[in-house]
DNA sequence: TCAGTCCTTTGATATATGTCAAAATGCGCG
DNA sequence: CGCGCATTTTGACATATATCAAAGGACTGA
């Protein structure tokens, strides 16, 4: 958590952060309606969380990587409305969130931060209900990868190339599309010279041309 | 905000709660960028929220009705990152953000509830997101006419029989679809005998019946 | 009250995406 | 190292929804 505090209060912070945990790849973190206790701050590897309907159908909302926090949406409820999946071998941080919300208490800064944090959330959800209800499916995959993109680089990878965690399938259900749809815009924007694509391995060739595919994929 | 407080705390709410808002149909409560300053509990009518894409494409994301607070998301950014818009002539109260966290360090209890209206608006967007991701055009439009009737029928208001505030369009923009789907999808449950349409006058005829239709819509 | 405008309905047709199927490729495990 | 399974790609075809168009209805404001 990157928040300013001085060093009395870190203190505080870093307790609170000491038990680390280790999901396996393909491991549930947690699962719809388990009990709500922790937030869960991705220290290593990346998630993602899903949530089924009865009739079986499943829809990815997200897929979260290191320094991602998880887990806000059990806060409503005291319990968790999606799955968390790890999609490698990942680590995480449990924050008992009683206890944060006690020790926002006294520190502002935390406390505002939590509220940044689940607004932030708000906002990326809106962003999707933008891309699943107004944007055509190689719109969709084109934001989906320079979305990839940033967030990659933002950690200091290489922006412009880059190994899928995820498959065909689950990238599919997060664009509300079908594999084959996806595979299809993939090879698409390889044909137009958008991109390099060897499975998962990703190349992004002409990134101002992608970004201009997020407006208009004619 | 229907948190129990002990009597003095309650004072302090209802100094915070004092400014009331009229805005009227039609009118914008704020606009996507604007500078944010409150949240609003809305006291009466109703509103849309709408997130704008640069190419012009709009995306309705929500709409609230009487006790719901809009303005959320605009904490992450200290800018607001959507419009609000009236449908009908309303009533809203603002509540300044920098009050509310100072008091709701003193109120465990406003704390805590600050974070649940937060996380479950995360929870209302992951379900929009199975409706976008996952759902038929009348499998939405089902969805939808249930989660209007619930939340009538949660303000005392009959669950059977409503009027629309929202234009085809708008419907249409919020489930993703276009406005002559959605106008043949009321046309179609009409035909089946689960509800009757009279342009906005609803009435739901088959409840059970229109909830299967959530599931498969065949 | 009436005219004008906007909204809604309905039809005919187009098109994007889904479905089904099969082959190709990559990957984990023994 | 190679077998077998899972994933990906690609094709042919089906279908849900979009698009275009026109007519009918409802609401607004003078």
């Amino acid at each position: 958590m990157p928040v300013d505090l001085s060093q009395g209060d870190m203190q505080r912070i870093n307790d609170l952060v000491q038990k680390k945990q280790r999901v396996a790849r393909g491991d549930y973190l947690y699962r719809s309606n388990d009990a709500f206790h922790s937030l869960y701050a991705i220290r290593t590897g990346s998630f993602k969380t899903q949530v089924l309907h009865e009739d079986g159908r499943e829809q990815v909302t997200g897929f979260q990587m290191t320094g991602e926090i998880i887990g806000l949406d059990a806060i409503s409820t005291d319990a968790h409305t999606c799955d968390a999946v790890a999609m490698e071998d990942s680590e995480v941080c449990a924050l008992p969130f009683n206890q944060l919300e006690t020790i926002s208490r006294e520190l502002p800064s935390l406390q505002r931060h939590l509220y940044k944090i689940m607004s932030r959330e708000i906002v990326r959800d809106q962003g999707i209900m933008l891309l699943l209800g107004s944007m055509r499916a190689e719109e969709r995959l084109a934001a989906f990868l320079l979305n990839l993109s940033q967030r990659l680089a933002a950690r200091g990878f290489s922006a412009t190339q880059f190994q899928l965690r995820m498959s065909r399938q689950e990238i599919g259900s997060y664009l509300g599309l079908k594999l084959e749809t996806v595979s299809r815009a993939f090879s698409h924007f390889q044909e137009l010279g958008l991109i390099n694509v060897k499975v998962r391995a990703i190349e992004i060739i002409d990134l101002p041309r992608l970004q201009a595919a997020v407006n208009c994929s004619s």
